[in-house]
DNA sequence: AATCAGGTGTGAATTTATTAACAAATATAG
DNA sequence: CTATATTTGTTAATAAATTCACACCTGATT
């Protein structure tokens, strides 16, 4: 299929996360200006982001949680699975490798890494934790292909230099500095400063 | 002056934290096309951006980055300080308040909230933690206007509905869940696991 | 002091994203 | 069975975001 756009691969994990619960909820059907409501969009939206599934649902009642479900699967996850690793395990990458482990069946925390030797040699929240030095040995091994960086910024740059080398696939960039990283390796970047500025802003035009 | 587009308020705090570091750096003048390149964006984008601030540069210089972090600030600080709280203390919660404490002179993660005794009463890394039945008071008391929200998925909902109450301004919402709320709260929301969902799937196109 | 090289600001064009509008489909009520 | 009320899928229209193209500015060079 087509690459889909990143606004609507993001839509589509937003809807799938809502549609879990719905499924706990034990609701089997849902309205597309439902699914919109719950997401603060329009029935249109999520329609359309739907087409681009190629997914058509049975009219009138509405679309099967359960197919939808499977469906948004289809398109987003990989059918073989796919393995990531959090390398900087301090207050946030701790938090993030309880927070994603096992969220997905088939998109798993697997590994982590560290500097500090209290830590390496564990299991933190599940995850054993490798010193950095084992980033190729242990990449290649377990076949990680994502990255999830939450080392300090000073670190950054050079990890993610690291990282580079090892042949992964995607990185998730917490740090609060931008990287650079090799062509044929997507980064994803977010920083928590500005949803905060964000809000901060908006929150100030509200009050003018 | 007008309100900007969320997308150019986003890009003029990460474009700040750049310059910050400049600064630190010991660089005093920077081009649009470096500061374009630090982003992974085009130097024009940065050039209208900063139009949209209503800032001219000496030309041929580049843009003084002392200067440029003012003019930035003007448009994006509050003159008079805004104060943040953090609602549930855990993993994220702690990471949080410690990671967003001073980040900026004039927006302040002054207090947090929770329901653990063991928490209530305490400083949590320079934060004070109150029982959340105190967010009324609290909030009001320190006049508080931005909300973080880090509670487990299944108090959101009820949190929310108590934050709407204490005449809140903006909302930051951690929780994987989509909260409403009344008409004139800013709401801001971010999902980690869709940024690993997303870098999963353009990894999984790139081997395509 | 005239020319050049390299940046900047911005209107116009383009691309991308969202919404409107409506035909087609079908459960339900009468 | 037919009419009605709803909801879907999709094309066309609109709006938002980004990029192009280029005039203009200024410091350096000759
Ligand atoms: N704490 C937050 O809530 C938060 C939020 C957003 C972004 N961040 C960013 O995440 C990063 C980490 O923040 P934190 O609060 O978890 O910091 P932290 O100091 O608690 O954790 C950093 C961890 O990285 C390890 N480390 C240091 N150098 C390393 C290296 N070269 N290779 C591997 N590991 C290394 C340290 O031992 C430590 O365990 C920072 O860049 C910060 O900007 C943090
Ligand atoms: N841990 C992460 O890295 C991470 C990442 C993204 C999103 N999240 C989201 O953030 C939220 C918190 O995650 P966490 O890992 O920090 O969980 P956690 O269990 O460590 O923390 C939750 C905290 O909230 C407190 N709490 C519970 N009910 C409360 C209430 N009614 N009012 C105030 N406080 C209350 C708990 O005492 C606890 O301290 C979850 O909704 C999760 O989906 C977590």
């Amino acid at each position: 299929m087509e690459t889909l756009p990143g606004k609507t691969v993001e839509r589509l994990s937003q809807y799938r996360r809502s549609l879990l619960s719905c499924l706990e909820n034990g609701r089997d059907y849902i309205f597309s200006h439902d699914l919109a409501n719950l997401h603060h969009i329009t029935a249109v939206q999520v329609r359309r982001d739907l087409m681009l599934l190629g997914y058509s649902s049975v009219y009138r009642k509405g679309y099967p949680v359960r197919k939808l479900i499977e469906e948004i699967g289809k398109t987003l996850d990989s059918s073989e699975g796919q393995n990531a690793a959090v390398v900087g395990m301090g207050n946030l990458g701790t938090a993030l490798a309880h927070y994603l482990s096992g969220i997905r069946p088939n998109l798993n925390v697997v590994a982590s890494f560290d500097i500090n030797p209290a830590k390496v040699g564990t299991l933190i929240n599940g995850v054993p934790c490798h010193h950095v030095t084992a980033l190729q040995k242990v990449i290649k091994e377990q076949n990680i292909s994502i990255g999830i960086m939450t080392v300090p910024q000073d670190s950054a740059i050079e990890v993610a230099d690291e990282l580079g080398k090892t042949g992964i696939k995607g990185i998730l960039n917490f740090t609060n500095i931008s990287l650079n990283v090799p062509e044929g390796i997507y980064l994803e970047e977010y920083d928590m400063i500005t949803s905060l500025e964000k809000v901060a802003y908006f929150v100030k035009k509200l009050g003018e």
